[in-house]
DNA sequence: AATATTAACTTACTTTATGTAACTAAGTAT
DNA sequence: ATACTTAGTTACATAAAGTAAGTTAATATT
């Protein structure tokens, strides 16, 4: 119901930042490829949501799952090159939250 | 649940743009003043979660609402320093889809 | 005078997304 | 045979977003 003159790449891209979590989870993972249950912990994310992003990332081709055939299974989750090219994205907006969030801890209400 | 040492206020700011429509929205006042009906139609937000949206946004200081008393009514939106500040995050989202995002229509399902 | 128009919302209700907690599967170890 | 660990999944509850109709205020039209 709209004739969006907005360019359809960026909109696919905001579409994938804009869901909640998927900033966090490839913030997490430009340290370096990650399990299920580090990720889970280190931003307190549900396990259903976690499982579900990451399927979507892997899909979009941004996250690339590794089994290693341990006991018990060990499987890594990792950026792909397309995944670590959002690094300039994630540091922008880190820039522009030291420039301009204020430390009061305001709860978006 | 989590011993998070991720910056706080990188949080902050992601929690912003985490936000359904919230990077459109700035991204169409990036173009200069809209009035409420004008964004509403420009992204295909809905009505009511645009009014959220708005009075989020200002209070956070990245929106700033201006009234003017003609008939009917006329009210702006308008991104405040703040909020322009957050150009660069917009452009480098722009930059990565423009060099990844395939143009083969994906639905994220 | 009564009715209609317009912008900017709001309200009531439905659908979708996320949170919570318990459960499953595979591969050992006890 | 039972227990333990990781990586999930399932069923159910709550929160967020979509939809469509209604509200308010200031005219303009009939």
């Amino acid at each position: 119901m709209a004739d969006k003159t907005i360019c359809p790449k960026f909109e696919s891209a905001l579409n994938i930042l804009n869901k909640r979590w998927t900033g966090l989870i490839i913030f997490q993972l430009l340290e370096g490829a990650q399990r299920f249950s580090t990720i889970e912990a280190s931003i307190g994310i549900s396990g259903r949501v976690l499982s579900e992003r990451l399927k979507d990332l892997e899909k979009q081709g941004i996250v690339k799952r590794h089994v290693y055939d341990e006991t018990p299974v060990r499987i890594e989750y990792a950026l792909t090159e397309k995944g670590k090219a959002l690094e300039p994205v994630l540091e922008s907006i880190q820039k522009w939250a030291d420039g301009w969030m204020e430390k009061e801890k305001q709860s978006f209400v």
